[in-house]
DNA sequence: GCCGTTTTCGGCCCGACTGTTTTCAGTCG
């Protein structure tokens, strides 16, 4: 078995949920195991090492049975109980799972039953007709499984945060247009700013909710109408996106609008902390639990800002909305002032018609302006990237002189010449240290040789930090959303290496890289890395993109002062020309 | 399986929709 590392500690809880809930056993043992998987994940410290030592006494969510396991799993790199539930099971049984309709309880009888245990054993017994048959299940439902099959195979199920943002804001504007629509809002992942969403889940508030089902469900360009009740709608559009509505009154818009927000891991937290003052809280109302003697404040609740307040918290931003921290921040005061998108300055990371880009030099300045930017940075593939026509050093130094050039002409306005140049598999780059000292700046990134060790891959990059002309390094992971998993690399390692070395890590906003995760922000701004936002633009309308990074920096919780291209032009520039172990 | 300033036992967040039922279980979010 391979290396233990947090995630697969994460994932083994997370199966034995699913183990468990196959074999029927009690809801709340299933849900401990869920919670501990969620602990794991978001644990702010070496939770592996720790494991590994025996030393997890006192983190909430982790009992001593999970102690046990975790700390098993972690030093020998599997689990007994675990082994011995999964061999109760046939492997395929858990792709069932992602068939949408179908939960553990269908699972188990269409296996106990039918001995169906891969999603080509499900669609020949529906399409034999052999699944109506089944208790509890009928026509319909046959036909249903045949359809989320057939759904599946079509679609991936998630799409990118910008690939769904014209959808969303579309089906937004129709829904306020109406005449019975006082408030609309898109709510769900897409209000948390998830870099990928599952689906859209629209909120209106309304006096006709059944008027605004019915009128979501013949809106344009649906392909199929999933459900559609009085104050409940779903439809799937042609892209195979699903959206939800719910229709509710004004005087729930605050609850509701917080509800279908989520996460669902901070609702349940708010709904902990509501009970603890004899509240209850749901997507309608806070309300005193049955038999309290206390007030109801529901009706004096205006915004979501006012469900913090009676629960003693500051307002949580809905990209904060993780259960990782922003609770006990609330109540502490200390949640972060966020970046906002005009706080941005400039960028760097872009590409031109020089390497693998569709603008040219000229037309990646003029755009940069047309925002209001004050500087751009341009950094073209070098040459091991001959699959995107890197420049050698020819070439570069002829990109230095014409960015020298066009930099005469501009006023209040400046591009910075660097290049993105390839780490070699060594951790050695692309270009000699007496070529990169002719830049404005570097951006250092994995290209090719992506199947390493995580060891050795992180040694790789960090190599490449240590390199002294070296200002970022580039979509840390390479990962491709929806399409490529991330080489394995020592988040960790590589953070406390950043802000030793002050390198600054990208945030790769080009929208299927969103490169490094959120969730690591947090930690690396706590050590005091900086962050760049980068759309990694290959075209004039890439550096669109920034808005989501924007958003996606939010969720990791960063600020104006993390961000480098924040600063204003004359600070940025005399940072560049600082040494950079002299920079702050 | 976890947790505890009402508790070491008895709770654990909850409502809408669908389909198969004839009063409700399962799934989803």
């Amino acid at each position: 078995m391979a290396e233990p590392t947090r995630d697969s500690l994460a994932d083994v809880l997370d199966e034995i949920a699913l183990l468990l809930e196959l074999k029927g056993e009690n809801p709340f043992k299933i849900r401990a195991y869920r919670n501990g998987a969620e602990v794991v994940r978001s644990f702010d410290g070496d939770i592996l090492q720790r494991a590994r030592d025996g030393e997890l006494k006192g983190i909430k969510g982790i009992g001593d049975a999970l102690q046990e396991k975790l700390h098993e799993l972690a030093s020998t790199g599997h689990l007994e109980f675990h082994e011995n539930l999964k061999a109760e099971f046939p492997e395929g049984l858990f792709e069932l799972f992602d068939v949408q309709g179908l939960g553990p309880k269908k699972v188990k009888a269409l296996y106990e039953e039918l001995k169906i245990a891969s999603l080509g054993a499900l669609k020949r017994a529906a399409e034999a007709g052999k699944i109506a048959t089944l208790a509890g299940f009928g026509k319909k439902s046959e036909e249903k499984i045949l359809a989320a099959l057939a759904q599946k195979e079509r679609f991936a199920g998630r799409f990118l945060l910008a690939e769904v943002a014209p959808h969303a804001e579309r089906i937004l504007a129709e829904l306020r247009a109406h005449p019975a629509v006082s408030r609309a809002e898109v709510a769900g992942s897409y209000r948390r700013a998830k870099e990928t969403v599952h689906d859209l889940d629209f909120l209106v508030a309304t006096r006709k909710p059944a008027e605004l089902t019915a009128h979501f469900a013949a809106l344009d360009g649906i392909e199929e109408v999933i459900a559609h009740g009085d104050t409940k709608a779903s439809i799937r559009l042609e892209n195979g996106l699903q959206c939800d509505l719910r229709a509710i009154s004004n005087a729930e818009w605050p609850f509701a609008l917080m509800y279908f927000s989520g996460s669902k891991e901070h609702n349940v937290s708010l709904r902990q902390r509501a009970l603890k003052q004899d509240l209850t809280l749901n997507e309608y109302h806070l309300a005193p639990v049955d038999g309290a003697t206390r007030d109801d404040p529901t009706g004096k609740i205006k915004d979501e800002a006012g469900i913090y307040r009676e629960l003693g918290l500051a307002y949580v931003d809905p990209a904060l909305r993780e259960n990782r921290g922003e609770i006990e921040a609330a109540e502490s005061g200390d949640l972060p002032v966020l970046l906002e998108q005009e706080n941005l300055r400039g960028t760097f990371h872009n590409h031109t018609t020089e390497s693998d880009g569709r603008s040219t030099l000229a037309e990646m300045a003029a755009a940069a302006r047309g925002l209001g930017f004050a500087y751009l940075g341009i950094s073209d593939h070098s040459k091991s990237s001959f699959q995107a026509n890197g420049l050698d050093e020819e070439r570069l130094a002829a990109q230095v002189a014409a960015i020298a050039a066009l930099n005469e002409d501009f006023d209040g306005f400046r591009l910075f010449a660097g290049t993105e140049v390839d780490i070699l598999k060594d951790g050695s780059l692309d270009f000699a240290d007496d070529v990169l000292a002719t830049l404005d700046y570097c951006v250092a990134s994995v290209h090719a040789s992506f199947s390493m060790p995580e060891k050795e891959m992180t040694k790789r990059i960090i190599r490449a930090m240590e390199n002294p002309h070296v200002t970022m390094m580039g979509h840390l992971t390479g990962r491709l959303l929806l399409r490529r998993e991330p080489y394995p690399v020592n988040h960790d390692k590589i953070i406390d290496c950043a802000a030793e070395t002050n390198t600054i890590i990208e945030l790769n906003c080009s929208s299927k890289r969103m490169d490094m995760d959120w969730r690591w922000w947090h930690r690396a701004r706590d050590k005091g890395v900086r962050c760049s936002i980068n759309p990694d633009a290959h075209h004039v309308d890439h550096l669109q993109a920034l808005h989501f990074g924007v958003r996606v920096a939010r969720k990791g919780w960063l600020r104006r002062e993390d961000v480098l291209n924040t600063l204003p032009l004359d600070e940025v520039s005399r940072w560049l020309q600082t040494p950079k172990d002299r920079r702050a």
